[in-house]
Order: C-alpha cells, then structure tokens, then sequence
DNA sequence: ATTATATATGAACAATCGTTCATATATAAC
DNA sequence: GTTATATATGAACGATTGTTCATATATAAT
C-alpha cells in the first residue's frame, strides 16, 4: 500500500483522496470553527478573557487594569458577546461581564499549555 | 466585601486592581498566544490541520482534496511551519507533512467540542 | 425635568491577512 | 547537460481586523 497518494495525475489514487473529500465536515463547520479561534487571536481579548477566569467584571475595570480607553474594551466585549464568548447582566449603572461557558478556559488553556512547552523545547 | 472593583476614580479599590495588574503574565505571553491561536483562525489552514490529523501528506495531495492551487496550499503550509505547528520530510520530489507535536489536535479538538455544544444548545 | 456616569455604537483609518499570479528552486528522469 | 515535476517564494491585490474619535443610549442622582 503506497504511503502517498502522489502528485502526477496519472498515478493518484483517487478512491483515497475521494474518501477523504467525503468524510470532510461541511466547509461551514471548518469556517464557524475559525470564527471561534479567531476570538482567542488577538492578545487584548486574551487579557480580557484571563481576567474573566477569575472575577465578573465591568468595562471600567477592564479598561483600569488593561489602561485602555473604555470604547476600545467596550468593542472587544462587543465582539467576545456576540460570539458567545462571555455574557452579562445589568446590575444598575453597571453591566458585568463573564465566562459564557467552561469550553472556553479549555481551548485558553491548552493553547498556553503547547507555547509553555514549546518554550522549554527552545533551549 | 465588594463584588465590584467599580467605576469612579473615588471609588475604585486600587489594591484589587493593583493585585490583577500584577498577576497578568507579560504582554509578550499574550502576544505569543494570540499568534498561535491565529494560526487556528482560517478555516483552510484548520481542513489542512484536520487532514494531517489522518496521515501525513504532500503538497499536491492536499491541493487535489482541498480543490486548490499548489500555491496557495504551499503558502498555508509555510505559515503553519514557520509557526512549529507542522514539520515536514523530503521524500525524492516529495515533502510529507505531519503535525509537529500533540497539542495541536488538543486545541483543535476543544475549539470544535465547544462549536458541538453550542449547536445543541441554540435549539 | 437636568446632569453625571457607564456603556455601546458608527465611521474612518492604518495594519494585517489570505489569495493569486508569476517566477524560482530542487529533485528526478532522460 | 535538458526537460519535467514538486514545491517554495516574492509581489500585488482586495478583504478583514483592531483601534480611535465622536456620538448615542441607558440608568442614577439631583
């Protein structure tokens, strides 16, 4: 059994390369995946995120610890709650932001986990 | 105790904000992780991904399943190499990619749980 | 009512990204 | 050597992204 399915087109195999087109999820699954990674690839929305593990919080203390302006925060919340990310509730003047599931420290946490060991891996 | 850290200046509990500040990783962690989680962040790169999950494969397999260019197949390729996430071997006129190690498919595999999940759940 | 505070949003901008086209390199066969 | 095949790479292009500025909404206090 040949270990590629090989680049001439004379010699490819095709009933390999159409099992694996078919058992490919939809094209849409691979592009909702990349909306959520896309959440965790840029660094601001990492902070925010590593500050919602621990403690619900509102934009203004976002922006204190982070020393960003609040429209800027406001915009990143924005985006991390309309994609389900984090959710909040209004409690008076202010509206506190949190985890919108567990999923989400999961997929933060084995990503730090690879560039930890990719770190020791250098020396 | 306050759940809020709150958001007038005369308000503001400095030691709860001081103690997040200083416990945040440096921003070049954040940065550093961002630039990982990018590489999940196209939905190209993540069929390539979801392929060498299943076997190691050259250039034109993936360009004949993904029903792309060379070129463009090659690029992702070099973006997902210089970024460790995949090592290669030369063959002859061939160049195998395999992932590089076993986190890859960690992340992958939560980043995909969490978009299952969230479909049961907008029923 | 008015004023102040907390947050959200629209528009504009520079920066980054993914793809395409054309070209270059590297191995194999002749 | 020449030719063919497999892959890589540089430049250019349009598309997307993150931020900023200005403005709008919503609640609270007066």
């Amino acid at each position: 059994m040949k270990k590629t399915l090989c680049c001439d087109v004379v010699e490819v195999h095709p009933q390999v390369v159409t099992k694996l087109k078919e058992t490919m999820p939809a094209h849409v699954q691979y592009q909702t995946l990349s909306e959520l990674f896309k959440m965790f690839a840029d660094p601001t929305r990492l902070k925010i995120l590593s500050l919602l593990f621990q403690r619900e919080l509102c934009v203004c203390d976002i922006a204190e610890i982070l020393s960003m302006t609040h429209s800027a925060v406001s915009h990143q919340l924005s985006v991390l709650r309309q994609n389900r990310i984090i959710k909040y509730r209004r409690e008076g003047k202010n509206i506190f932001y949190s985890l919108d599931d567990e999923h989400i420290q999961m997929i933060y946490n084995a990503g730090m986990e690879h560039i930890i060991e990719s770190l020791h891996a250098d020396r």
